[in-house]
DNA sequence: TCTAACTTACCTACTAGTAGGTAGAGGGTC
DNA sequence: GACCCTCTACCTACTAGTAGGTAAGTTAGA
């Protein structure tokens, strides 16, 4: 009843999604197709009709993936017992990992793309970033309040221009293939929204 | 032998930049056709192959007029003879006018999609982007010879962090249809960048 | 023997792009 | 003023290739 398949192999239909996961945030959404995939597999594009019937249902796949494994990421940030410093450093370094792989992070690729997607996973993009958002929340919150971090404004907006800031140093960066460019500005603008040194 | 059009008429060529540039920023370089140009302007696919013979043509001049457009704003900002945080509140301005337009920036859009761009296309939205953080980074050293700015680090991170910042805050805000949180989003992004209050 | 996981063989719609033709404006020449 | 020429800006009609998708049949393993 779990997302769990039925035997023990690996999987079609993970290698299907780990294919056009990469092939989504390289090229986009509407820059892949099924026999791209198929191809790469070894299989026919039929057969990937058998495990998601439309391409559609294949993007809900993805987003939802990803998001729970950026999830699991987030929790395992917060079970390191950091401080909120190192917890927003712990998640900037997350997006400079996606770039390293030569991507563009899947739901920042597909906010681009937006307007040209199946309503079920826009309001999946839309939930990720929400996530995301409620997340660094907390975090600002927490430093306020241990002081280790100063601001003005809500943690909320705050939370919302990191989100914005890392997701945009990433799509600028990607083509420059330049990881410093990243890290530097993700640097500068985590200092300066939580109130530098 | 200048690109003036022979005549003194509005221009086809003009109108199909129009619409697709529109088509790019909502829709991205892969998301639009030939067919959806020609159906709006009311001509067929065949006549827009006379003004450019193909898409990457197309392309070309789309990223060639954005650029132009911008740095003419850029200049008209210089002429304002603003201080330098007032210059930097006109430039989020520009973007926040773009967002207004239910649009993405043309140049960070197809840097989503630039794996799959010709190289010509490619080569000019680097130059876009560079060209944008020259600009921001004068305009920071400015800020840092005036005193009105305070920051560590150099002026050109300082204008990539704004850049990307900038280009980020539009790409998730655009989803939302929320124009203020791409504005607290860049207020608070240029005043951590440069030094707050 | 049932079923999950495929296959072959197709379909329709659309993609960018091309070949070749035409209406009409403008100009020069006798 | 009739004739011709050239040019711009379109047109119809087509191509080869690709898109997502489907129906029906095959194979391999519990």
């Amino acid at each position: 009843m779990a997302s769990t398949t039925t035997s023990a192999e690996i999987g079609t239909r993970e290698r299907i999604l780990d294919i056009a996961e990469r092939l989504v945030q390289t090229r986009g959404f509407n820059g892949f197709s099924y026999a791209d995939v198929a191809a790469e597999l070894g299989i026919t594009k039929a057969s990937l009709h058998y495990h998601f019937p439309g391409k559609s249902e294949l993007g809900d796949a993805l987003v939802g993936r990803y998001t729970e494994r950026f999830s699991e990421q987030l929790a395992r940030i917060d079970a390191g017992a950091l401080n909120p410093r190192a917890k927003l450093a712990a998640y900037a370094a997350l997006y400079a990992d996606v770039l390293r792989a030569d991507r563009m992070c899947l739901c920042g690729m597909l906010a681009a793309e937006y307007e040209t997607l199946p309503p079920a996973m826009r309001d999946a993009i839309l939930r990720f970033f929400d996530d995301n958002q409620d997340w660094l929340e907390a975090v600002m919150e927490e430093g306020r309040a241990d002081r280790s971090m100063r601001f003005e404004g809500t943690a909320h907006d705050g939370a919302g221009t990191i989100l914005g800031g890392l997701e945009g140093a990433l799509l600028v960066a990607r083509p420059y293939h330049d990881v410093a460019r990243f890290e530097a500005a993700a640097t500068r603008l985590i200092a300066g929204v939580t109130g530098a040194g």
